[in-house]
DNA sequence: TACGCTATGTTTAGTCT
DNA sequence: CAGACTAAACATAGCGT
């Protein structure tokens, strides 16, 4: 039975991703295909998946070209109609995942010294066993190392959020 | 009560249908994000609402029209494609990347929550005013926005916050 | 491998504030 | 009018086949 909440991470197993992708790429056509009826708004929708040659395009490619028309970009994309093989398509994807690494990694680095200190001061990681029994010695412990840590958080803030660009 | 089916039908309610259409719109961007990174595709969306001037666009201008070329491009790549050792050894790499940011991504989303409470505790107020008086309260908050924090996570991933409208 | 099922988590129309 | 809330409808991960 799911009992598993959407954790927001690639999935890691090649079957089950592609199992999972045929099943939500159907749910986001359906959704897509509710927005735009019952709203009377045209939209398109375009997934590039290593697991089908041609794109999944919806609505139809005429409908979807009418609407590419419309938007701005559509000129300078034809013009750029360059040579854009596999393997730059394949590079162009591991420099965006690399870029999101370092920024997560970064992230992460930051949410270092607020995670640890909120094990610290409750010992427990999730929010249904969080435990207020103990509020003073924990109000206590906030306070003595509050001041310590604001320190060392501008220390990390110096670190430019704007990296991914 | 929500004990409407979806009509498959426009509707016809003027302030009705522009809720409904920021509603769904949130909700769409989101599975698309959900399908994104949980599958590793790329893909995009462009959706043109008589509520907004410019048309709602997903993932960033760049993402989308980086999208847009390839998706212009495809036929040409389809007949010059030849593999290479290149094209494998960078889809290696990418698929270590991929893994690591896979990692990080968990490790992430549990520090995210502890990070967060942090903040709730110490952060947005002095440790001084802390009042650990209404403990449920904090509970219930911490709870939900805990919740919260999933589909914010998502929109890290993907959306460049500056671009994010 | 793909398909059907279903318990559980997610979305959202209607409502209230 | 924009958010918050809630229950009904909906989507889907994990399983079984």
């Amino acid at each position: 039975m799911p009992r598993r909440k959407v954790t927001f991470a690639y999935m890691p197993n090649e079957s089950e991703r592609k199992v999972s992708f045929n099943k939500r790429k159907k749910g986001l056509i359906k959704k897509a295909s509710e927005l735009c009826t019952l709203c009377a708004v045209d939209g398109c929708a375009i997934i590039y998946s290593p697991y089908e040659s041609q794109p999944v395009v919806w609505p139809s490619s005429e409908e979807t070209t009418n609407v590419l028309s419309r938007y701005n970009v559509l000129p300078d994309t034809v013009q750029t109609r360059k040579v854009t093989n596999q393997e730059s398509l394949t590079q162009q994807r591991l420099e965006k995942v690399k870029k999101e690494l370092h920024r997560l990694q970064i992230e992460n680095n930051s949410k270092e010294v607020e995670s640890f200190m909120y094990k610290c001061m409750v010992g427990t990681k999730k929010p249904e066993e969080f435990d207020m029994a103990n509020a003073d010695v924990m109000k206590s412990i906030m306070e003595q190392t509050a001041r310590d840590l604001n320190f060392r958080m501008g220390e990390l803030n110096i670190v430019d959020p704007n990296m991914n660009h």
